[in-house]
DNA sequence: GGTTGCATGTAAATGGTTACATGATTGT
DNA sequence: ACAATCATGTAACCATTTACATGCAACC
């Protein structure tokens, strides 16, 4: 999944320009699962652009640099459908928490409560967003389906390390008492 | 989270070669929520050598290429533990699947079925091939931490997939059906 | 007066994947 | 015969992040 397949893929469920679209992984409904900066999106729009996949309508604007609405072709359309025909790979996931939670031994019992409790406040936190998400109405089998899926894993998560912190933490504790003695 | 670090890591658990070390990404300990490839492992190891942070043991062997031993030093160990120092980035997950399932409109029924049903499977297998590694008792804490927290995750992930796969399809169906209406 | 949001873009640096190269042994 | 496991390594290529550059308006 490259930026510019990314970019189709925001681009298909209508114009947007590139700021739009960083949002579209930010706030939007792409949030959560997948990801793109502004040094990888622009190129990536001009690209398209000059493959024939996009077509640009330049907006001008006081003040703030010309908005840019980009637009699906119908090749960028065909493409874009033609990406939908992958096999998906398994997920990535890259967990700093859990990479630091694995080596829970070393650090400080506060420390582990800490961590866990920021991240059980940042599930809650997305899950409400999520909720927010759905409640603003986006009937759309697809979105739903993902968003619901988010919304499991996370609640799962979040239960997760609410409820086996504390045996985390006694048990490292026991574990730095007997290393004592 | 860098793949030199990432050696550290394992390095902190005992000595290991470099083969060794994608194995701990594979099937080891540390499956599933971080990979390193071997193009970026050796380069590492070679520059975490140069740094005097490991020191390696050759091993000579016939037929193969001689083994290399990897062991951290004490400059290695304190630059590992400097590192769980830092602050955890939010969870990064790249979905391809929920890609997919996003634009699940423009998928055909059977598609859906299967590729859901795949996916409950990988989840599955990667449940039991937990189990087993759980089952060979390692005791550390953090280990049964994260292995108990990537289970609870897995398990949601498939249940869901599982009790709403029919659900979607349908909603996709209908939505079809109306299309042509 | 500082931060956030709007809005685009470039360039350097980073970091990693993929493919290749080598080669014995063991299992199917 | 063919694939997989063991075992290391290089190099070309790819993509992306980060930092920089610009600048107005609105809010606190």
């Amino acid at each position: 999944m490259d930026v510019k397949t990314l970019c189709l893929a925001v681009l298909s469920k209508g114009q947007a320009t590139g700021y739009e679209i960083k949002k579209a992984f930010e706030e939007g409904p792409f949030s959560h699962f997948q990801t793109a900066s502004f040094g990888a999106i622009y190129p990536a729009l001009a690209r398209l652009t000059a493959e024939g996949m996009v077509t640009v309508t330049v907006q001008a604007q006081d003040g703030k640099p010309d908005k840019k609405i980009y637009e699906l072709t119908a090749q960028g359309r065909n493409a874009f459908l033609a990406t939908l025909d992958i096999q998906p790979a398994p997920n990535q996931i890259r967990s700093d928490l859990l990479f630091l939670l694995f080596f829970a031994e070393h650090l400080p019992p506060t420390r582990i409560l800490t961590l866990i409790d920021a991240r059980v406040a940042a599930y809650t936190a997305m899950i409400s967003q999520m909720d927010d998400l759905n409640a603003q109405g986006n009937c759309d089998p697809g979105h739903q389906f993902v968003r619901g899926f988010g919304r499991s894993v996370y609640q799962a998560a979040a239960d997760y390390l609410a409820t086996h912190r504390d045996t985390l933490v006694a048990q490292v504790s026991e574990q730095h008492h007997e290393a004592a003695e």
